[in-house]
DNA sequence: AAGACTGTATTACTTATATAATACAGCTGG
DNA sequence: CCAGCTGTATTATATAAGTAATACAGTCTT
């Protein structure tokens, strides 16, 4: 069962996305794998405190991307050949780098300064 | 005047959010200081692509944090002490960067991956 | 002074996001 | 088997986000 301990929910951004961002992160992580059952949406959304809708969108947006299966009244689960599987990675990756360099560098970091502060900030974040 | 070149609309996140970020990194990037003249809602709704509205939005939300100043029918001007610039600065280099951390952990990524990672898309984002 | 630009405000409309309350049919485990 | 879970669908409501078309008063420039 794939689990949702440490999602944090970021305001900004709407859930949906957010629930997409997870699994598409565990997937490029390797936590999860082909076959992995996910949460049904009603038990998802009591875990989360959001409408049951806003899991389904999520999933029905996974689904349509073939990263997850869904048939009548069995759990979902996670549909991933290696192919698949890089290419999640790889397009992840891509679009998070991206979007972080430019603002660092749009807020006049250098790139050293910028490889200090995440040297710092992972620490931080390992002690959580 | 302050400059958008260089202002790429990003999906997922409100329009009018993205133009105050726009701001905020200029301001924390020392590119804008005090006094500086903004573009009026019409030229640079017009310059984006977005409604009037949309702009009025973000600028009134700049205004709200005391960030800029409008009066009358003049054109609306930044307002920056040096505390508030630095506290601009550390605001948004705290939350940047901690999403940026927790995405690449969450993604498997050890922190030497991550630092290369930032390293090369560096130079690829210099020239451009 | 006058025209052109500025900020501000209003009304209307559309779409996206999120919640709420049901309903129904298909699996599945005890 | 069958109760309870599952996915799916529908309708309704509320709020946010974005567009569109105007209108009006203040300022700036020539």
């Amino acid at each position: 069962m794939i689990s949702f301990e440490g999602f944090l929910m970021e305001d900004g951004i709407p859930i949906y996305l957010q629930i997409v961002l997870w699994l598409k992160r565990g997937i490029a992580a390797g936590q999860i794998v082909d076959g992995d059952e996910l949460p049904s949406r009603r038990v998802l959304s009591a875990l989360l405190g959001v409408n049951p809708n806003t899991v389904q969108k999520a999933y029905r947006m996974l689904e349509e991307e073939g990263l997850i299966q869904s048939q009548g009244g069995a759990k979902s689960t996670v549909v991933l050949t290696p192919q698949t599987k890089l290419a999640v990675r790889q397009t992840l990756l891509q679009t998070e780098i991206k979007s972080i360099v430019s603002a660092m560098a749009q807020m006049g970091l250098s790139k050293e300064e910028a490889l200090a502060l995440v040297d710092t900030y992972w620490e931080d974040h390992d002690e959580t």
